[in-house]
RNA sequence: GGGCGGAUAGCUCAGUCGGGAGAGCAUCGGUUUUACAAGCCGAAUGUCGCAGGUUCGAUCCCUGUUCCGCCCA
């Protein structure tokens, strides 16, 4: 053995700074590889160019990231394309809130300037999150990093506008939409939260024309009645049946309203009657389609009321006009009563402002030509979901969807590609300068353009993010090379927002699916179940895991900028307790080992900080076996040798042949997109098997004095290929740590290359399973397991060196003089023989399947324990051969199940009647012992 | 109201050809054993939500039911 070439313990921090830059600077990250075998090509979800880095992006990034370095181990040209989201709203409010701080609005600057404030934001700021996803591996190609507002980006975003209007797919209308009177913009119905939250049920009395009494409507907001234009009632609701056609007197303005009959209207609601304002609700717009009713719009802009209002509410925010309202009917004897009443609010995403239905021109995409396309796509399998049941949620939402308003009345993002003529006259064109030609051509003379001012959704542009990324429109020899790309990897939470609209993009515009397999995860949660945010202030930054944090900085972070800072005494006792000391480094390693183990099928992933701790333990174990490994194979001169020289060893033979099972394993596990499952399979052989088992087998092997050499390098020689080969299994999921050792380890397994990344990925080799290897070393380590058990529970110190007996089948007691030496060292025995017959008086036993051991304990036994022991054991067999025995007297059972299942509960059962006697004969003696006593 | 998911060891979760259930963490006992105390050795632990059904046999399939969660209206 020599002196260890590493430090007695892994240090994540210093491996990861280095690694990483190297691997970046040397291009590592750029496709290369086999152009005769097909492309691999991941798009990344463009994260918010105003994000930091989430428990989430650390979750995704890790499973891309494993995937992508595994094909590219495997020789593939890889792309995994890198970029940011310019993010409409949040950037631009992010901006406007900066600006205010120095007491300005976006207005003071005006648009110009403040897009140039915006950029110089970016500029300086924007790059956050690609730093940190930097820290935690992410090996995509920095050289091709993209931002949605870049300007091919830009371009292809009016290409693909001017391409879907000339079609007629996008067009210009007046539509209720969802308007945030805060942001002052129209959003779509996917940027809307409807949660529940207390309001109040009013009943309103709305007097008939013709004075014989009141009709009673029930409304949750009383000030939209300035626009009720009908009176509903269900057509099969007799109580009101005969006020269908008559007319009522709307209060507060006088104006006369019909009744209606509609069999939307719930006769169980409220009263039964409802008041109709289609410029204010969609269920009431779509009535007044139907019945062909005017829309009264009563709000502003910023949901003040109208000056085409009654004079005495004109200017009144909205919910100081509801306030006047119900005390005005009140006055008037109008308000029949209140109640309490729980209503679904909706609330923008990003200002969290109440909208407003509100009736505006916007621009539509007409969906569902093209959603029609999207279903067919997921239908026959082009696109594959992983779990397979979210494509009922996608089939669900895209056969109920509605137009897409993609207008924004905001100034950051991709101005729409719009211009008016002085008469009005649209011009819709990808490129500035030749509008003005187009304009020319209409007119007959040049004329000045005014472009349209909106702004389009975000989620237009993310929609062509993989394949404006890869050039398009341009026909580009990558656009041929990775799309469509192989896997998209994104949380079940924007399956709406832009899966099915890439889909639908992508099919509309290239014909072919932007994906083949979409692989969804889980949304990863705290400790407790609940959604990780800031308002909570139970938010964990991925880098503080990475890098550990103490507590005091810790709860500063999280009560910093708290939205209600009265939570923040809250939050910080929580804190205190489930961190009381802090969080302790644990490495980039261990934390993607963590989120692969947790890459489960289910929806939710509650994240375990104890898991997290047991894989940095992991990283420090294999790092020791490493070391070991090292120690015992450096210096040694050459470990080489063919394939002739192969080892008769068992644990060699043994071990090579389980790393041929994680080989396939592993594949299998990737291939099914089973993160969690690849992790446990290496993770158990790393651990359970190399470490646990092997290390410890080979040490009497090469510990032995007496052996020469060359007894020894062949294991030495399995020994360092089989880490070689695991640290290669292992690199997907855990580059830095891997690469570090696999620098050292690698040339020592006479494999060469300047890095594990392009290392070729273990491939595995059917028939070379050692079945009999596998056997018999499993009979050493349950003889090994079965005496330690013995020794354990008769409180004998591990150190002492014990005598054993055994009784037993003369193959099983051949196959332990094979491996005498492993099992003497591994159980800590002095010596061991064969008797026959007569066993040693007092002598603690274990038994198995034709064998028992006698380990002789003459006068420190405790015969009590003894015998509480093997009466325990007695009776578990007895409980366990009652069941197989039943079952084989089970005519049923033997007639129609399988034949391998029958001969498999024949085999436990002549197992463990081959158990019993020698315990029912160890416990005998026990009893006889304890009567002399 | 519609759709989807979950309920398995104290905790977090695995368990698709239906053949008496596993891992990690936590717990308990032993242990400075020559890579690792972030370790080693050993142990304990489950009416697999509840009730029916199909089957020789159900954690797994079917029906119903309770509770929890998410999405949509």
């Amino acid at each position: 053995m020599t002196e260890p070439s590493l430090p007695k313990s892994y240090d994540s921090t210093s491996v990861e700074r280095r690694w990483y830059t190297q691997w970046e600077e040397k291009g590592f990250f750029a496709p290369t590889g086999d152009p005769d075998l097909p492309a691999y090509c991941i798009m990344i979800p463009p994260p918010n160019v105003t994000g930091s880095l989430h428990m989430g992006h650390a979750f995704q990034d890790t499973i891309m990231d494993a995937l992508i370095r595994r094909r590219r181990m495997q020789g593939q040209r890889v792309l995994w394309q890198t970029g940011t989201d310019h993010a409409g709203i949040a950037t631009q409010m992010l901006v406007e809130r900066q600006l205010e701080a120095t007491g300005k609005s976006r207005h003071d600057l005006g648009r110009e300037a403040f897009l140039e404030r915006v950029w110089s934001w970016k500029a300086h700021s924007g790059d956050t999150i690609v730093r940190q996803l930097r820290r935690l591996g992410a090996s995509c190609d920095w050289s091709r990093e993209r931002f949605t507002m870049d300007p091919a980006l830009s371009h292809a975003v009016r290409e693909a506008f001017v391409r879907l209007y000339n079609e007629g797919l996008i067009y210009r209308g007046k539509r209720l939409v969802n308007w945030d009177p805060v942001l002052q913009t129209a959003v779509s119905d996917l940027e809307v939260i409807s949660e529940e939250e207390k309001g109040f049920l009013w009943h309103l009395r709305y007097p008939l024309a013709n004075g014989e009494g009141f009709v009673v409507v029930a409304t949750t907001r009383p000030e939209t009645m300035l626009g009720d234009v009908a009176v509903a009632v269900h057509p099969e609701d007799e109580r009101y049946a005969h006020w269908v056609g008559s007319e009522v007197v709307l209060p507060l303005t006088g104006r006369r309203i019909p009744v209606i009959a509609d069999s939307y209207v719930d006769p169980k609601f409220g009263t039964g009657c409802v008041k109709i304002t289609p410029a204010h609700d969609f269920n009431d717009y779509e009535m007044g389609q139907r019945h062909g009713l005017p829309l009264i719009n009563i709000l502003t802009p910023d949901a003040h009321i109208h000056e085409q209002a009654p004079e005495a509410y004109r200017g009144l925010d909205r919910f100081e006009a509801r306030k006047r309202i119900v005390e005005d009917l009140e006055r008037q004897g109008l308000l029949a009563k209140v109640e309490d009443h729980r209503l679904m609010i909706p609330r923008g995403d990003r200002s969290r402002a109440v909208l407003e239905p509100f009736l505006t021109d916007q621009w539509f995409v007409k969906v569902a030509p093209l959603a029609k396309e999207a279903i067919c796509a997921v239908e026959d399998g082009r696109i594959r979901f992983i779990p397979g049941n979210w494509d009922k949620t996608y089939f669900e939402w895209m056969r109920n969807i509605q137009d897409w308003c993609i207008s924004r009345q905001i100034w950051w993002g991709h101005r729409i590609p719009v211009w008016y003529g002085p008469d009005g006259h649209l011009f819709v064109c990808n490129c500035e300068e030749q509008v003005y030609e187009m304009a020319a051509e209409h007119y007959g003379y040049y004329v000045d353009l005014i472009q349209d001012p909106d702004v389009l959704d975000t989620w237009f542009s993310s929609a062509l993010w993989p394949f404006a990324t890869l050039g398009w429109p341009k026909v580009t020899p990558d656009l041929h090379t990775y799309y469509p790309t192989d896997v998209l990897v994104t949380g079940f939470d924007i399956i709406f927002f832009w899966v099915a609209r890439m889909i639908m993009m992508g099919l509309k515009f290239t014909g072919q699916v932007p994906f083949r397999h979409v692989y969804i995860t889980g949304l990863v949660r705290d400790g407790e179940g609940n959604k990780m945010s800031k308002s909570k202030g139970n938010i964990l930054d991925p880098l503080d895991l990475i890098d550990g944090i103490d507590l005091e900085t810790l709860v500063s972070k999280r009560t910093r900028e708290m939205m209600q800072p009265h939570l923040a005494k809250k939050i910080e006792a929580a804190t205190r307790k489930e961190f009381p000391q802090g969080i302790t480094p644990v490495g980039t390693d261990a934390l993607r080992f963590t989120m692969a183990s947790l890459a489960t099928q289910g929806r939710d992933v509650k994240f375990d900080m104890g898991r997290v701790e047991g894989y940095r333990n992991f990283c420090n174990k294999l790092w020791n076996a490493a070391r070991f490994v090292l120690m015992n194979v450096e210096g040694h001169g050459a470990v080489g040798g063919d394939d002739a020289q192969e080892s008769m060893f068992l644990p060699d033979r043994w071990i090579r042949s389980r790393l041929q099972r994680v080989v396939v394993a592993m594949d299998g596990a990737f291939e099914r997109y089973r993160f969690d499952e690849a992790a446990l399979v290496i993770y158990h052989f790393l651990w359970g098997e190399f470490c646990d088992w092997y290390l410890e087998l080979v040490k009497p092997v090469l510990y032995d004095d007496a052996l020469a050499e060359t007894e020894k390098s062949a294991t030495r020689r399995v020994m360092v290929e089989t880490l070689e080969t695991a640290l290669r299994l292992l690199h997907p999921l855990m580059p830095f740590i891997t690469e570090e050792l696999w620098q050292k380890v690698a040339p020592l397994a006479m494999r060469g290359g300047e890095t594990i990344m392009r290392a070729s990925w273990p491939q595995s080799q059917p028939g070379s399973e050692d079945e009999t290897a596998e056997a018999e070393a499993d009979f050493v380590m349950r003889l090994v397991t079965l005496i330690r058990t013995v020794r354990a529970e008769m409180n004998v110190p591990p150190a002492k060196r014990l005598p054993l007996v055994v009784v037993g089948e003369a193959m099983l007691i051949e196959s332990l003089r094979r491996h005498e030496k492993l099992i003497m060292a591994m159980a800590r025995l002095e010596s061991w023989q064969v008797v026959e017959g007569v066993v040693p008086e007092g002598a603690a036993t274990g038994v198995m399947p034709g064998l028992q051991v006698f380990i002789p304990l003459a006068g420190v036994i405790d015969l009590e324990v003894e015998e509480v022991r093997l009466e325990k054991a007695l009776q578990q067999l007895e409980a366990d051969l009652a069941r197989v025995t039943n079952k084989l007297a089970n005519a049923g059972f033997l007639a129609k199940a399988k034949e391998e299942v029958v001969a498999l509960e024949r085999a436990k059962e002549s197992d463990l009647k081959e158990k019993r006697p020698g315990l029912v004969e160890a416990l005998a003696r026990i009893h006889a012992a304890r009567r002399l006593t």
